[in-house]
DNA sequence: ACCCATGTTCTTTG
DNA sequence: TCAAAGAACATGGG
């Protein structure tokens, strides 16, 4: 789930837990989730105040007292939390920072080890070697039309690329269209300027409305698409409503997979593309069963 | 017991 | 060189 309004809320979070704190030590329950060694990751922490955080993308900094920083990636299930005592070390902490004047550690927390910690000269240094794109609320009209128009491929996966733009992720780019009312398998060069433009102000929206929400997506308006997505049925057992399109009551939110991923639309919002080598195959095709 | 989900990276195939 | 598809990673939850 840590897409960029999950990690800017770990940010803030953890700008509030640990910043002007000293680590004082480093526990490792589980080195699967450490991108350096151990060793070295310990001798580059200990001692060492924490200046600050920041973010790009997906992608978490502690700003250390000697220019390095800690990077925090969350994979797909990492969490942040904080804890006083071991024994309330929080279910699937894999790596904890001692802290030193509030007597809190600071949790890594990632069930499925998807997450990795790493160690960096600068965020530039980091940015370039990721090969990661501006961030996704830093973006530019202009700079996301010109990448996208440079690009036959579907505008789906372009937008999940982090070297295009660096944040998005499976639903919030299925929101994002959504509100654009852009259908997924649109190729990137066919987009009109005005859709580009369309496309921006729903990044800039959803993001900004789902970091004020601290990410907690059952607060969403009720006019975002995320409440049709499937884990969203056990919020509302015997409800039906969430698989209608939030603008049109009767049309149904369509699920099929775009670049192996999950994808929800609505066909009325957002039409398929009438020309399209894929999908022309794909009605050739005669049904199985 | 099986399938799904999430993000990234790598491999294969065209 | 690029594009697209598939696999792998790890594992809990439905």
């Amino acid at each position: 789930m840590p897409e960029l309004p999950e990690v800017e809320t770990y940010r803030r979070f953890i700008n509030e837990v640990a910043v002007g704190q000293t680590i004082t030590g480093l526990e490792v329950r589980d080195a699967h989730v450490l991108a350096v060694p151990e060793d070295e990751l310990r001798a580059a922490l200990l001692g060492r105040t924490i200046t600050g955080t920041g973010r790009l993308g997906k992608n978490c900094f502690l700003n250390l007292d000697n220019g390095r920083l800690l990077v925090l990636h969350f994979g797909m299930t990492g969490d942040i939390g904080a804890y006083r005592d071991a024994p309330d070390a929080p279910r699937f902490t894999r790596v904890a920072w001692q802290l030193s004047d509030s007597g809190l550690s600071l949790a890594f927390i990632d069930p499925r080890k998807f997450g990795r910690i790493r160690l960096a000269d600068s965020a530039e240094a980091y940015q370039k070697a990721k090969k990661l794109g501006p961030d996704a609320l830093q973006i530019t009209t202009i700079e996301l039309h010109q990448k996208l128009s440079r690009r036959k491929v579907f505008v789906k996966p372009l937008l999940l690329d982090q070297s295009l733009t660096a944040g998005l992720g499976n639903w919030i780019v299925d929101e994002v269209l959504f509100q654009a009312k852009i259908h997924p398998e649109r190729l990137g060069n066919s987009l009109l300027e005005r859709e580009t433009t369309a496309l921006h102000a729903a990044i800039q929206v959803v993001l900004t409305t789902a970091i004020q929400h601290e990410a907690n997506y059952r607060h969403f308006p009720k006019e975002f698409l995320i409440h049709a997505r499937e884990w969203d049925d056990s919020a509302t057992p015997g409800s039906d409503a969430h698989t209608f399109c939030p603008r049109h009551p009767k049309v149904k939110i369509e699920k099929f997979y775009v670049g192996g991923r999950a994808t929800y639309t609505c066909p009325k919002c957002q039409p398929t593309p009438a020309v399209s080598s894929a999908t022309e195959s794909q009605v050739a095709l005669p049904e199985t069963k």
